[in-house]
DNA sequence: CGTCAACTTGACGTTTACGTCAAGGTTAGA
DNA sequence: TCTAACCTTGACGTAAACGTCAAGTTGACG
């Protein structure tokens, strides 16, 4: 059952994506689906690339960044050269998006100081006017 | 002084942008430095705006939000309506800005977790290599 | 008077991750 | 067998915020 192949339609609806986006990431190379004829088969193993993609996305790594650390699955066999790159790569983008958040509550701490400042101006206007 | 007027170069320098950015902002209307013939000059006027161009920017608005909010401080003479408006922009603003903070900070936990994850595999594998 | 730096406009290029047609092939069900 | 749903490739479009030429002007200085 979970070697079960599907078809992009069904991919689609799993990861909540468009045939573009899979289209897209092959060629991009980064899913190798099957063919049946000029039919699109997504094995387990698009699954599990897929699943991979989508967590490398939310994790602000570019597509093509990605491909490489997918690749390196591939490559290296024992993937001890995989997981010491990914752990490089990891570590990049934690410093990356820590001071992005710290960058960013900076940003809100500042909008914020300021939307009350403007708040207390138009809290002085009405009560003038109600005079 | 602070009435003078400046070149673009200079203008370039104070803000850290390139003439190019200058050029497209003053396209878009962001803008509106004078002219000595062909030569654009840059008042105090211009300068103000800039600095909340680049505060805009820090907070994540477009060069278009920022364009409307920066007309209004034009059009509304009393400034009330334009208080008002930039109120609600700047609170949906900090409801993006914290959803985005939110889901950055889960994310970092996430990959966190992950990068400790490789790394004990990377230190199991070589305290074995080394019996 | 020459020239060099700084300035001008205009227009096409860049990046990323797809969206959006167009035109046609295939297949499952009635 | 016919049609509707699903699939295919190809190719151009989109968004934002500028970058990067190219070719021509202008102004200050020696």
């Amino acid at each position: 059952m979970p070697d079960e192949v599907m078809t992009i339609g069904q991919m689609c609806a799993a990861f909540d994506v468009t045939p573009r986006t899979l289209r897209f990431y092959e060629s991009k190379e980064l899913i190798f689906p099957l063919r049946h004829g000029q039919r699109r088969l997504f094995t387990r193993a698009c699954r599990g690339r897929m699943k991979l993609i989508m967590q490398g996305k939310r994790f602000g790594f570019s597509l093509e960044d990605i491909r490489q650390l997918l690749n390196l699955y591939d490559v290296d066999d024992q993937q001890t050269t995989q997981l010491t790159r990914t752990c490089e790569k990891a570590r990049e983008r934690l410093v990356e998006m820590q001071a992005q958040r710290d960058e960013l509550s900076s940003a809100i701490a500042e909008l914020s100081s300021q939307l009350a400042q403007i708040q207390n101006i138009l809290a002085q206007r009405s009560a003038e006017a109600a005079e």
